[in-house]
DNA sequence: TGACCATGCAGAAACGTGCCTGTCAACGAC
DNA sequence: GTCGTTGACAGGCACGTTTCTGCATGGTCA
């Protein structure tokens, strides 16, 4: 047996390549590659009889080969900064999720792939998958694995404004300084006079933004800042620190709780302190989880509209990689929605969550 | 200019190839492959010349040209049986995103990389990214992808037992009907006396499993089955569903409800009705969510474990890649954890109001 | 009728690696 | 002195595409 064909019979059994087909069809490769590609000319007939052959052989072009060939691999890398030795976040799961959901949405409608990476720098898995572009999640502040990817060219994308001058090729972020300072005026119209917040202890853009911002209104209307934080990425730290700050002398009548699980936390800690809300406590939080719409009481949620900030990522970066310089902003704002319900308004002109049928009155 | 000039130009700017490490460190192609790879006889000094050219020159192997010729691209598929559009489904947001979680740790440990691809077998997308094999979530009955990847030669595991005679490599699932009967022996010891079930209209193998056993368990025990059913991926049906299950005139006095967000569904219906939990409702729901820990009063919930799933199953698909016939089972059943709390106790066994703790781990 | 052009296809050069084979020198054993 | 052996490298093929170039053929027009 020839070496030849030894190395062709052991390459995929089950698969044909190009050559079987050209061979079957009774054409040249070139032909085939022209008439599946719908490149070069050739009339429908041999078009339609390659197509033909092709699909009765099962021939599937190989993704590396085309690759090589032409640079481009039709995947984008999805990286969020951790604090820890998971590929993301605990506290942001459900943004996370609905985020993901959309760029991976988005990438697919324009053909292509997400390709889930971790942050750290660990070259052997990032050198060992081709990408066209990177999305990053919250990068930190000179972030080793943006600076290496925009050195070897690729364009990076940021879900939020970059900290620094970190080199990104475009970031999508939301109006964070906006967000606080309306859901503080919020607040006061509904009667706050000391409103809390609790925060993190990290230093990502957001939550500097969100607190500095706090900082800005409470010294703007003469309110003295009471505030607790605690390490985000830790899941018990929460409702240990909700329950530290309705445990303070200076108790605030009002609290925005930065991040996902503090709704279902502050209202824990309101219950163990016989605080009613919204009577005693008006609360907020920051979340896109859809269980605040049928707590007792309905929490009021401030949504950073993750599905629309993954799209305009994904977006951006394909834009990037096919080079349509469109004229589009290489920074896009997308604004907040604040989601008011019952923990948020003294007095409830009316029901905002109907019942799905006539209740019984309780 | 000669051609080959221009193209060497047109490659990529600021990337090195290996033939520029080979001439900047005065040797052949094969002996920089060798060095940077660990193979071959060369004496040490050799070798880390070679490594550090490389690391000077900034040099990184192309990903494309390694997997066309070695065969392997490190990239595991991830895909999930959806019911539209979006590549995974609303009501699994905290299974999803902690099997992912999981999956992506297990497959970076190994050296793998995750690739989210959709159910639909849309084969521009499926052909575009070279896959050494497949994580299947819920497969459907003889899913076309399922069937397309194994005739492809790719190995294929699936969380949750494949339907019918799906030829899947390994699967990884829990014990459904164990888990459910476990439970209604939990509420029954508990006092229920009449106990209902809310569930899904879809025919995956999770609902079908959970339903006859729970039909099953009513048969045995002799009570009629009290139970309503509505689409899943439906966020707005659960709430309809739920109240429907407590306004039927055979009214259970405990319900299980199968799917994530049914815990807050059931507690605002229970709210309506006037019905206190857990005095005149017992209440549990199958759901990975931390929100539970904290509601009024806290939920019951059973937890699949989705990361001791998201692991087993890249290990067993990696093992089943790299050839490693280990005598593992290729079915793997992973236990499920009943995470006992007040709402499915009559007597809780010590006082409601507890201090703020750490949740239970996954 | 020859020049010219569009059509329909084939040949072959890359893309950047991994690895098999081969060469050359040194060296000890007979 | 020759021969097998071993170390240390170089040459070159193959992976499976895409695509540039080129070569026939047949029709059209000056």
């Amino acid at each position: 047996m020839s070496r030849a064909e030894t190395t062709r019979r052991a390459s995929r059994p089950g698969r044909a390549g190009i050559r079987d087909v050209a061979a079957a069809a009774g054409v040249s490769i070139t032909t085939v590659s022209d008439a599946l590609n719908g490149k070069g000319r050739l009339p429908d007939a041999t078009r339609r009889h390659v197509r033909e052959v092709a699909d009765r052989l099962g021939y599937r072009p190989s993704a590396a080969a085309r690759t090589l060939r032409t640079g481009k691999s039709g995947l984008i890398g999805l990286t969020v900064t951790t604090y820890g030795d998971e590929p993301f976040t605990f506290t942001e799961f459900a943004y996370f999720a609905e985020m993901a959901r959309a760029a991976t949405s988005a990438a697919l409608a324009r053909g292509y792939a997400l390709v889930i990476l971790p942050a750290t720098s660990r070259h052997d898995v990032w050198s060992n998958v081709a990408l066209d572009g990177t999305v990053v999640i919250d990068p930190s502040d000179h972030d080793p694995v943006v600076t290496e990817l925009v050195r070897q060219g690729l364009p990076v994308v940021s879900d939020g404004r970059p900290a620094g001058s970190l080199p990104v090729t475009a970031w999508v972020d939301n109006d964070h300084e906006a967000a606080v300072l309306g859901i503080l005026d919020h607040l006061a119209d509904a009667g706050a006079r000391r409103i809390g917040l609790l925060t993190g202890t990290s230093t990502d853009t957001y939550t500097h933004l969100s607190t500095t911002a706090y900082l800005h209104w409470c010294e703007r209307v003469g309110q003295d800042p009471v505030y607790e934080s605690y390490p985000a990425h830790d899941p018990c730290a929460g409702a240990v620190a909700a329950d530290r700050l309705l445990a303070r002398p200076d108790r605030p009548d009002a609290v925005y709780g930065l991040f996902d699980p503090n709704g279902t936390d502050l209202l824990a800690a309101a219950r163990r302190y016989g605080l009613r809300v919204p009577d005693d406590l008006l609360l907020v939080c920051c979340s896109e989880s859809t269980v605040y719409a049928t707590t007792e009481p309905p929490i009021t949620t401030l949504s950073l509209k993750p599905r629309r900030i993954g799209t305009a990522v994904v977006q951006l970066l394909i834009d990037a990689i096919e080079n349509l310089d469109s004229d589009l902003p290489v920074e896009q704002v997308i604004p907040t929605e604040l989601i008011v319900r019952t923990s948020s308004q003294r007095r409830p002109p009316r029901t905002t969550v109907s019942p799905p049928r006539s209740p019984e009155e309780g």
